[in-house]
DNA sequence: CATATTAATCGTAATATTGCAATTAATTAA
DNA sequence: TTAATTAATTGCAATATTACGATTAATATG
């Protein structure tokens, strides 16, 4: 059917699974690559750095933005993006709690 | 295209997609919640706990297997899976070194 | 051997994702 | 106002994902 059946999981699955799916790309893993090594940087200049067309960027620019793990702030004619601080850092707080399920957690093979 | 142009990315990033997009999914992520809380446990455990058909969570172990994630041995009629720690640790450092790219970073919004 | 049990695989349908060309919307500059 | 610039949106094609019923393969039991 291609879509997940989310209401038969807990609200925490499905965040993770959210956070995770958006992270789940090589090119929004890029675009947050940059934005954090130049702070802040235009939407034109993604597209040159990584090299997939503009409609293509700007595709995934969207899904990190509506993640909330993007911010996007029209100046002129251009969108300059930067991260979201303040939710990537709930991002990783819930993916750490997940991440360290083997911290309690006897090794078996 | 429906497939990632994989090739002009680094290998670091396409871990870290490749990884995150394996736990993208929110029965992948009860799968794996289940085998820590549990150690390890059978197909059909996993089939009952989390409440869609056999086929699809042998579709979403495979996935977690193929990737390293989970180890599968069976046993008698029944496979035993239980999570890989080593490759679970990889995994994780493979994670934490983008996810910590934000320590390095002034924050602007 | 025949039967039961378990999980993988196959086939299929529905939906999602990825990517791009073309277009549109918004803003700036002339 | 007109032209230029930038990025979002639209439309489309190709492929991937999710889910499940049915089947198959493997092993255990009578």
């Amino acid at each position: 059917m291609g879509l997940a059946k989310t209401e038969i999981f807990t609200l925490e699955q499905n965040a993770v699974a959210r956070f995770a799916k958006a992270l789940g790309h090589p090119a929004r893993v890029a675009i947050l690559q940059h934005l954090f090594k130049t702070n802040q940087c235009i939407c034109g200049e993604l597209v040159l750095e990584i090299g997939l067309a503009q409609a293509t960027i700007s595709q995934h620019l969207k899904a990190l933005k509506s993640l909330g793990l993007i911010q996007g702030s029209v100046e002129g004619t251009t969108v300059c993006y930067c991260v979201d601080f303040k939710n990537w850092a709930k991002m990783k707080h819930s993916l750490s709690i997940f991440f360290d399920l083997d911290l309690n957690t006897p090794q078996c093979c």
